[in-house]
DNA sequence: ACCTGAACACCGTTCAAGT
DNA sequence: ACCTGAACACCGTTCAAGT
């Protein structure tokens, strides 16, 4: 009788299964993540899963809990605003340790106890900063996606497949052809052009997070501090 | 010999597939849009889709530039502000139109040409405003997804599947239960809570929508009229 | 030039059965 | 209580063939 090979298999739980798929995801990517092949992953046949998790749906929600509590809980020495960005920056680490949670995030409705958590606590800050409940209510749509440490890209590389291998004279031939067609985006791209040589120098993801973050932090500063109000709105 | 009964077929095109694509996306959801779905609605075999696009990507990246080509062009007469203002409201009003678009516009890196024209009009705008290349790089990034009309809902319902239909009793139970473990949630989320009957108001989107765009047009502004630099970016 | 039919390698999920 | 195996109703896409 053949002996059997695969490593003894540990007793698959809610908990074992969600690592394993956050871990998955990290490596091949959400497109690629099935419940079969975390399955395959796990040393386990497909239908294991499901004594586990419901279903694929609730595994997605089991995935963002995951995640959503490695994002560090407030600092209450700080200040509101340096508290909230801190919070925000480290929500962003956590975006860029897992590229696919992005999408994931977007996707659903996350009414998770986890989420709700860490909503709850975003809350806290401002409403301890002195902003009115009324205030805070808009300055937490108006942070939106940010609040997960977003970063809003003009052409996101990450969110589409794969780009191919970088081929510099193709590169450059686009970009030339493009400064007909498109001068302002050019123009804008901190694209340096010397002679004929064409250098994109991309742009710095954090200072553009960070300004764009920033630009709304003072914001809601502001507006604190003239005592908005939402009563002066126009009427629909 | 049976009468074949099928209305007579136009004979496909590129167009007529792209304008079905986004129909059928408007009416069944984008998560039930197959190319095999997408066949049976013009009365076709599936691959014969494959004539005229070239797999499913590139239907969705067809898709997204029939709907932002119905975004109006920029208002000329307009200043910056109230131009780039109006036009990010009629690509909000596309959005409202057809709800996929959102992610679908997110899941890409849409490089297309129709999408590119409508970054360089936007770009156009701001420096035809008195904004350097500089800080309309960073502004545009900063405007980020709001640019193509993406409300940052808290709890987005049109991100998640079907809600089910309101149990006002459940509900209220689910309100209360939600008061002592998320009393910030609960405060800013417009509940009014009378004896024992509570009622959620719900968001004003366009309202939220436009005091985040006010916001940040206000910040640009003030960035613009300082002279704002980024030269004087802390080094990394 | 355009459309078809059969097939391949995948999905998520059900059901009834094993231990 | 947990895992398995076979099956169902779907996918996107290929290839070779029809008209």
């Amino acid at each position: 009788m053949a002996q059997v090979l695969v490593a003894p298999r540990l007793r698959l739980n809610r908990d074992r299964v969600l690592q394993a798929a956050v871990q998955l995801a990290d490596r091949i990517g959400i497109d690629a993540l099935s419940m079969r092949r975390l399955a395959e992953e796990l040393g386990v046949v497909p239908m294991a899963l499901y004594k586990h998790v419901a279903n694929k749906d609730e595994l997605l929600d089991g995935m963002v809990d995951v995640i959503v509590a490695e994002i560090d809980p407030p600092n209450g020495d700080l200040g509101w605003k340096a508290a909230v960005r801190l919070r925000v920056l480290s929500a962003r680490q956590m975006l860029l340790r897992h590229p696919w949670a992005r999408s994931v995030l977007e996707s659903r409705t996350r009414e998770t106890p986890t989420v709700l958590d860490y909503m709850e606590s975003t809350i806290g800050m401002f409403l301890a900063g002195g902003f009115s409940a009324d205030l805070t209510h808009h300055v937490m749509h108006a942070l939106g996606s940010r609040m997960w440490g977003f970063t809003q890209e003009l052409f996101d590389a990450s969110a589409g497949p794969d780009r191919p291998p970088v081929d510099i004279a193709a590169q450059v031939a686009q970009l030339q052809a493009m400064a007909e067609r498109y001068p302002h985006i050019l123009q804008i791209s901190e694209v340096a052009t010397h002679d004929d040589s064409v250098v994109a120098r991309g742009c710095d993801d954090r200072f553009e997070f960070e300004f764009a973050l920033d630009l709304l932090l003072d914001g809601f500063e502001r507006l604190r501090d003239a005592g908005w109000s939402s009563d002066a709105r126009p009427t629909a």
